[in-house]
DNA sequence: CGGTGAATGGACCTTGTGGTCCAATCGGGC
DNA sequence: GCCCGATTGGACCACAAGGTCCATTCACCG
């Protein structure tokens, strides 16, 4: 975690031009289609600063791509994803939601896709996305269990499996997103997913 | 399409081993992370055997791979797929997708994760893929449109937003059943997209 | 049983890619 | 201004992967 060599402020600079940009060709191409060539066109940089800022090459400089990523998704989500308490933040929730990846370049989700992808490819990686889709999952379950607590929920409700079909929906959505390259199937998944959480109301 | 070359009775075996085991082998690592030579071995073939059944080389076979994956993605949710007349229609869809998936080599659905990859990397194929996907959803819209005639659903319901939303949440489902490698994320999204059919019930 | 086209084996080529290395330059602190 | 480490440039290497090619074997058919 800790660089190996000190970073000046031009030396952060670069590394996050280098992982903001390559955070949108993986996006755009996912991983094993990015090379870093392409990094190295798109950041007007060398082969030396590459493996300079990442001694530990394309897997370091993944990992910084998912950790920039993973935190970029939660974050688009917040204050409402910390309390899902009330219908409203839900509501709530779900435009910021569609903001987030309306306004995002490319379509698609950079965590699901990727968790995707990682699989079958890489184990590390893939164990580190899947611990951002439980944090997720685990957000989403926590409001569940206020409003069960709250009882906004039927008692028999079960905020583990409903938080995970819910995540399972917006992952889907994005997922038919990117293949239709629109943002409908989102907003589709997004009203059936509250529907199935409506129809737990008390 | 036509083989420029005839095919013999052990040529069409041959052809059709490579297919399958080309399929397992995507199925588990991706089309980018599976190479000519892993298929080679899986398969004890030659180079030449590959470019003899596939002049089209790697995108050719990927093609066949699609094409008999699709297949059987559709198949295995038949009949049900065809009359989702009933409630009790979809409860049998519902089995027969967790069965199909349940007993598939592997996590994860053959089309909705290879969509995914290749809508960054090959348009072509892209299509092919998101073309599948349109055919589900149309199967699951029929299905929708009928009960609605049937006046099993509400009148305002509106079969293509709720069929796509059907489908993201399957397929959001499988993703994370990849992510897990267990099978209760699918089962736990099917509840929620049937529970947001019945939400629609009359 | 001979011939003909399919089926197979495997060497070889080319390109793209991750990674290494060394030299040159920049830039802030003494 | 000088020094020293951070920064940058870019040649170079090793290897994997897709694809080509030719020679050999196999199997059916007259």
């Amino acid at each position: 975690m800790v660089p190996s060599t000190q970073l000046t402020a031009k030396g952060a600079t670069t590394r996050a031009r280098i992982v903001e940009a390559t955070a949108d060709a993986i996006l755009a191409r996912g991983i094993g289609a990015t090379s870093l060539d392409d990094v190295r066109t798109a950041t007007a940089t060398s082969k030396s600063q590459l493996f300079h800022y990442f001694p530990g090459g394309k897997a370091e400089l993944v990992r910084a791509v998912v950790a920039l990523q993973g935190e970029r998704v939660m974050e688009a989500q917040r204050p409402a994803l910390d309390t899902l308490a009330t219908w409203e933040d839900w509501d709530r929730w779900r435009a910021q939601l569609l903001a987030f990846y309306g306004a995002q370049h490319g379509w698609g989700c950079p965590i699901g896709s990727l968790a995707s992808e990682a699989a079958g490819t890489d184990p590390a990686l893939a164990a580190e996305l899947v611990d951002y889709l439980r944090r997720w999952r685990g957000h989403l379950q926590a409001g569940l269990e206020t409003m069960r607590t709250a009882g906004l929920l039927r008692p028999d409700t079960d905020p583990s499996r409903l938080a995970t079909a819910t995540l399972a929906t917006v992952q889907g959505g994005l997922m038919l997103t990117q293949a239709e390259h629109a943002l409908w199937p989102l907003e589709a998944a997004l009203d059936a997913a509250l529907a199935a959480l409506h129809a737990q109301a008390a």
